[in-house]
DNA sequence: ACGAGGAGTTACAACTTCTCACGAATGCAT
DNA sequence: ATGCATTCGTGAGAAGTTGTAACTCCTCGT
């Protein structure tokens, strides 16, 4: 980041002073959840007053904004890191599981109950369709004459969310139920609606990754 | 409600109030969200004062522990409904939908972001049951011989969640996956993820929903 | 008819986000 | 080096929230 190396000493104290404030916001929501975020909570770790913050982001809504696109950035750096190895759908499914794992409020952050007032800034999509152009790269190294369905047709025809990515239909729709399948299983265990139902998650899982190969849909 | 009936006066009025308190709950989590529900909004749109509320509910939890409940409740009547009348998988699958779709704050309530201090009554966890044994038994009517994979075998050894219904492994991995891939189409799509990609949701829903028959995982 | 208990009220405490006006510290330019 | 301008942090305070406590009043059962 050469930008903010070369910036004055005021931007870089800005710069240092918002990341302080975005590092205790991610240790209160790993405790106790984004809805439990408080500013106030926030200013008193930091030693400083309640409206100091307010020099730095312009409420919480702009907070948890900035957040949500850091975790965002965070799951497509954590993919990308693996996608440059050359790593297969499997592998990306598993840094997956264990990006969700290491914070599991950072995971509803992105993919789970969407924040009243929210709405994602374009930067928001870009970085969603990195993470899905390296699943489609993935997949197609992977297995690039994938079957294609009747839906996998209409994916064809609607293939917008895939940027100028070359996949062919039937790997367009392997990385979208790739997607699906995957956080179906993931969201489901974080909110801990498996506890207490016997079976171990990680096997389902790893069942619903083997089922992504070999059958059509 | 044989119960509610034979009640005293009193005891009518409080479950009355109650039913009123819920009522208005719902109307402001319909428009703006759980996390927005206020219980002084709800005490102004019933013209009584705030304390007045905590007569009938110990507090905020209380009343959202209770709606919880109520939408477990009618999501288990909409799907037994159609149980009853020997609906299949699919048709299950599309009264899930449109279930979703009709209030997707509801459902979010019960399978989104878990809220903070909350933990399941016990009672949740039969009303999940019961959902889950009419899965159970409509897969099994519609393919008793699923083929049981590695994993359907783990299942069959931790089958708790499927309380005593007979359904043989095959069907309890269908069961199970109708569940987890369903939710993950839904609850994205629900959240806005799919919006701005360009493809149908109802269209992807549907070829998940094809690709549950027919290929083991 | 009367006592007991429930319902609703106001007042208050402890929070929250967020605005505003002020003083102090800091960096930049002269 | 001196002075100005910008920025930073503060305290006060508004408008919310949940939740408690004490008090009144009405109603219901005896």
């Amino acid at each position: 980041m050469a930008k903010s190396d070369a910036a004055t000493p005021r931007e870089r104290y800005r710069a240092q002073v918002r990341a302080e404030i975005k590092q205790h916001a991610w240790e209160q929501i790993a405790t106790a959840g984004a809805s439990a975020l408080s500013l106030n909570a926030i200013a008193k770790r930091m030693g400083v007053s309640g409206p100091a913050l307010y020099r730095y982001f312009a409420g919480r809504d702009e907070l948890i904004t900035e957040l949500i696109r850091d975790a965002y950035r965070s799951l497509a750096d954590a993919v990308h890191a693996a996608a440059v190895t050359g790593a297969d759908p499997a592998a990306l499914a598993h840094v997956l599981r264990d990006w969700a794992l290491a914070d599991p409020h950072r995971y509803f952050l992105i993919y789970g109950t969407p924040v009243p007032g929210y709405h994602a800034p374009d930067e928001i999509t870009g970085i969603s369709q990195e993470i899905m152009a390296d699943l489609l790269t993935a997949w197609t190294a992977f297995e690039p004459d994938a079957p294609a369905s009747p839906f996998a047709a209409h994916l064809a025809d609607h293939r917008d969310w895939a940027g100028d990515h070359p996949a062919p239909p039937g790997v367009l729709r392997r990385a979208l139920a790739f997607w699906t399948r995957l956080h179906g299983v993931l969201s489901l265990e974080l909110a801990g609606h498996f506890t207490g139902m016997g079976f171990d998650p990680a096997l389902l899982f790893q069942a619903e990754l083997d089922g992504l190969v070999g059958c059509e849909g």
